[in-house]
DNA sequence: ATTATTTAGGACCGTTTAGTCCATAACCCA
DNA sequence: TGGGTTATGGACTAAACGGTCCTAAATAAT
């Protein structure tokens, strides 16, 4: 049994990225990858490479259609501050959603291997380049719209932003509630008033 | 060769504690792990159980030898804003210095394994709960002696800051470096005003 | 209808994993 | 000096790992 073409590769892609998502590289095995895209090793391996390749090839997808998408809104929504403040309402919706908290894939890949595997270390770090020059952009807007102190250095409250976000990630995996997080979120956002 | 309690228990369980640390709880090995400790399989069965329950055990001395230690400065100095800032100063040079950055044992298990490992969430919210009293603490000193605003919530703030060290922690883990962590952390003592 | 191509399934491989067990050897104490 | 205790190294196990490969089958092209 066996069509050509039957699976769709970005489909299998999109299946690996949320195993690796919710349970990590080391701890998602080629059986539940198999399990979770549907694809027969044999297949697995002519399209994706081996296991690694794979994390990578998630990863690039992650980006693609789980950051990018999400920065958009930074463009769309005419008043900056609240933008920025519609990222933090999001972030806490899909991270504290039912189900099994699974945090950010880079963020999870970057502290189980960043220091380890340099192909991953390269990707996240232009993922990371990518999402603080759009929150750059954003902060640059609001200064000059005049919602955000213009004596601040835009990169730097980016990353800020950053890295609230990232712990506020880290804290819904150890299981504060949306309520906590929301209020983490609101004040987090008096520091680039 | 066996000499009765050759080993130094708590000796041994820093070196499992900095294994893990540093490599992460699947990803160390046994081989490994008895390597960095110098005991044998036998005596680390006998000693601790399994490899879950060293790391558990590694969990409690972590908090006891590194994080317990780092709070006590919460309290012995004079000024409670300018101990969160010694605070946030002490991880950026831990979280930076030369070596494979590690960022924090209970944020790395916490995010490895806590939504998987019931024993290991447990642990990890009881050391949420501790550090959260800790700045609770402090900011509401620094309330008391004008530092801080006192109209705000006190568990609130402290929970703005531990999301902000544990987002420095990882950032940190992504390859951000000293200078750009400082920026983070006076940003982010801006919201306490 | 036949052939060429492309996929899937699964047997198989060597390695590594966590964990068990026991004979040996070194210590302490009498 | 002679037990009794205690830790050690290493042999061992069963299972799981990532990865390879070959056969069989289903399609597309002719």
């Amino acid at each position: 049994m066996a069509r050509p073409r039957e699976f769709n590769e970005s489909e299998a892609l999109g299946d690996a990225m949320q195993l690796f998502w919710g349970r990590g590289y080391e701890s998602a095995s080629l059986s539940e990858i198999t399990k979770a895209t549907g694809l027969s090793k044999s297949s697995l391996y002519d399209t994706f490479g081996n296991k690694h390749e794979l994390l990578l090839s998630s990863l690039q997808f992650y980006i693609e259609n789980m950051v990018q998408p999400s920065l958009a809104i930074l463009e769309e929504e005419p008043s900056p501050r609240r933008a920025i403040e519609r990222r933090f309402e999001m972030v806490i919706e899909v991270s504290t959603a039912p189900g099994p908290r699974r945090g950010c894939l880079i963020a999870n890949t970057t502290l189980e291997l960043g220091a380890r595997d340099e192909a991953v270390a390269k990707q996240v770090l232009a993922a990371h380049s990518m999402v603080e020059q759009a929150y750059a952009q954003a902060i640059e807007r609001g200064q000059a719209v005049g919602e955000i102190d213009p004596t601040k250095d835009a990169r730097s409250l980016a990353r800020y932003i950053m890295a609230c976000l990232a712990g506020m990630l880290c804290l819904s995996k150890a299981g504060f509630d949306a309520p906590k997080l929301r209020d983490i979120a609101a004040t987090a956002m008096l520091a680039i008033a």
